[in-house]
DNA sequence: CTTGACCTTGCCCTTGGGGAAAGCTCCAGA
DNA sequence: TCTGGAGCTTTCCCCAAGGGCAAGGTCAAG
């Protein structure tokens, strides 16, 4: 099948098809005789499993790492685990990170009054000398 | 003073600096007899508003926003609301979303062995064909 | 006079593709 | 058979927000 249908089924764009491609994230595609990229079911399946993975925030070069594992038979679930326990841990701060802001924004958005004067919380809380 | 010293009292890096100057960001700064960028204790101020705002997640265009609310004596506090407001949601947004994946991710891992065999929950779940 | 710290501009790199240009190819309808 | 338009190809430039490095100018101290 052409790049437009192998798109459809695995949900992953033309564009980024091509993108694997040209960063080794997946094999170059054969072509046919006028050129097109032709793939396979099996062609869909890779891009489907990394559809879920970048679902899941994974890097391309985390994916690329995962796919690696999947293929090899002598892969242990040790080394999976790993990488999953890592970008884990990268979310959690992520989140901490953005938690931390809401809660320094928030109360600066709550005591602004929101109306035409132009006393504002926000304002001064960006402004203030000691902080 | 000098773009050093004005970057170690506003915590802005040398960079940054320049890099707001030439997106407009900032006033293009006076320049000493030598083509050096000549600070004024008034221009730390507003690389101290910059760095805060930044902190807090705002984007260059959202921190520019801000500026010239800040500069403008007629704006109304509504109008700074509705845009922290905005981004609050943008937060709250990207926090729900990392919430998300790490609740789909972490049963995956949990469940996987972490040992020396190849068996791995996480890769069966990226693999599942009904996913 | 020289050394080292500081400054300048400019270019390439990052993530993960999106958008557009310019030109093939393929399929269906008149 | 011709034609239109949908879909395909490649290549180039663009985004955020600077980091890193190079080549070179400037200044103060030893």
């Amino acid at each position: 099948m052409k790049i437009g249908e192998a798109s459809h089924r695995s949900g992953v764009s033309r564009k980024a098809i091509r993108y694997y491609e040209s960063v080794h994230l997946i094999d170059p595609a054969g072509r046919t005789q006028a050129g097109y990229r032709d793939y396979s079911d099996s062609d869909v399946e890779n891009l489907k499993f990394i559809a879920r993975a970048r679902g899941l925030g994974f890097s391309i070069a985390e994916v690329a790492a995962l796919v690696g594992l999947w293929k090899n038979q002598h892969r242990t679930s040790a080394e999976v685990k790993k990488l999953a326990t890592a970008h884990l841990q990268k979310i959690e701060d992520k989140i901490t990170e953005l938690r931390s802001i809401r809660d320094r924004l928030l109360p600066l958005v709550d005591r602004c009054p929101g109306d035409q004067t132009p006393d504002c919380t926000i304002l001064k809380g960006l402004a203030e000398r000691n902080g």
